[in-house]
DNA sequence: TATTGTTATACTCTATAACTATA
DNA sequence: TATAGTTATAGAGTATAACAATA
C-alpha cells in the first residue's frame, strides 16, 4: 500500500480544522502581552473619544500635566515617541487651546510645555474617566493580582 | 502683592523638568502592558530576521503548523486581522515556498493552508529561537512569576 | 561637535468598500 | 441572504535624512 502510505506521510491531507489550537502562542508572554495590550487600548478609544483624545495624546498631557515645563525631548524619551512625530501632535494640542509652549529657562532651543487652564479642566474629567476603564478592566482581578500585574510587566520592560 | 500672587498662580511659569515624573502613567495597566508588549516585540524582532520572518509571519506560520488545513478566515478570527490584511501575508509565504494552499475539503469558497517540508524546517529553527528570546525576558522573573503573568494577562484580555 | 526642534518624506500597519464564487 | 477570499484604496502610525538655532 504504497499510494496509502504516501498519503498518510503526505504534508497536505485535505483536512479541516473545526477548533483552531492556539496553545504554542498562548504560552508566549510576548503574544499575551500584546493581545492584553490592544484589549486595554480596545476599551480606552472610546473614553477617551469622548474627549477627542487618543490614548497618546492622554499620554502626553498627562506627562505635561505632573511635569509643567517638560521638554519635546522629555517627553519623546520617555514614551518612546521620534521628535518628528511629536510635533504634529503638540501643534494639534496648542492649537486646542490645550498646551502652550513657553521658552525654557536655561536653554534657548528648547521649548517648556505647560497646561492651559482648559487643558488642565479636559484632563481632570480624562484622569477620572480613565480611572473608571482602568477599574472596569481589573475587576476581573484583585486588587493584589492588578498590583502583581503591573510589578511583572515592569519587570518584562524595564532594563535589569 | 497681585503681581506675585498672579506669578504664583500662573500656571505657565518657566520651570525647567529635570526629572520626569511619570508616576501617574506607571499605575494604569494598559501603559504598562503597552511598554512591556512593545519591549517584547523589540527582542523579537533582531532574532526572526534571522528567517526573515516578522512577528506576524510567525503568528501565521505557527498557527498553520500546529493546524493543518486553517482557513484564512480562522487565522484572522485568532490573530486579529482584517482578511484583506492577510491576503499578501498568505501571498509572501507562498512565493517563499514555505506555505501551500489546498482546496478545503468540505467548502469549496475556502482554502486549507499548510506546511510545506522547508517551512516545518524553518518553523522548527524559528521556534528554537523564539523559546530562547523568551527565556532571555523570563528570566528576570521566577518560573512561578512567569507563569503568574501569562495567566493575569489572559484574565485581562479574555472576555469574562 | 552635539543637541533641540523642525520639515519633508517614505514606509509599514490597519481599516473600509466593493466584487466573485460558493454556502 | 450570508460567508470566504480577494482587490483596490485610504488612513494612521512609525521611520530616516537633513536643516537652522543654540549648547
Amino acid at each position: 500500500m504504497n499510494a496509502a502510505r504516501e498519503r498518510a506521510a503526505e504534508p497536505t491531507a485535505a483536512v479541516a480544522v473545526d477548533e483552531v489550537d492556539a496553545a504554542y502562542l498562548e504560552s508566549l508572554i510576548g503574544y499575551n502581552a500584546r493581545r492584553a495590550a490592544l484589549a486595554m487600548i480596545g476599551a480606552f478609544l472610546p473614553g477617551m473619544a469622548a474627549f477627542d483624545l487618543r490614548p497618546v495624546d492622554f499620554s502626553v498631557l498627562s506627562l505635561v500635566l505632573h511635569n509643567p515645563g517638560i521638554t519635546s525631548r522629555q517627553l519623546c524619551a520617555t514614551l518612546g515617541i521620534l521628535p518628528p512625530n511629536l510635533v504634529g501632535l503638540v501643534g494639534t494640542l496648542e492649537r486646542r487651546g490645550l498646551v502652550l509652549r513657553q521658552p525654557h529657562p536655561t536653554d534657548r532651543r528648547a521649548m517648556g510645555l505647560h497646561l492651559t487652564a482648559p487643558g488642565r479642566a479636559l484632563m481632570r474629567k480624562a484622569e477620572r474617566t480613565a480611572a473608571g476603564i482602568e477599574a472596569a478592566v481589573a475587576s476581573r482581578l484583585s486588587p493584589a493580582e492588578a498590583r502583581t500585574l503591573i510589578r511583572l510587566l515592569r519587570k518584562v520592560y524595564l532594563d535589569r
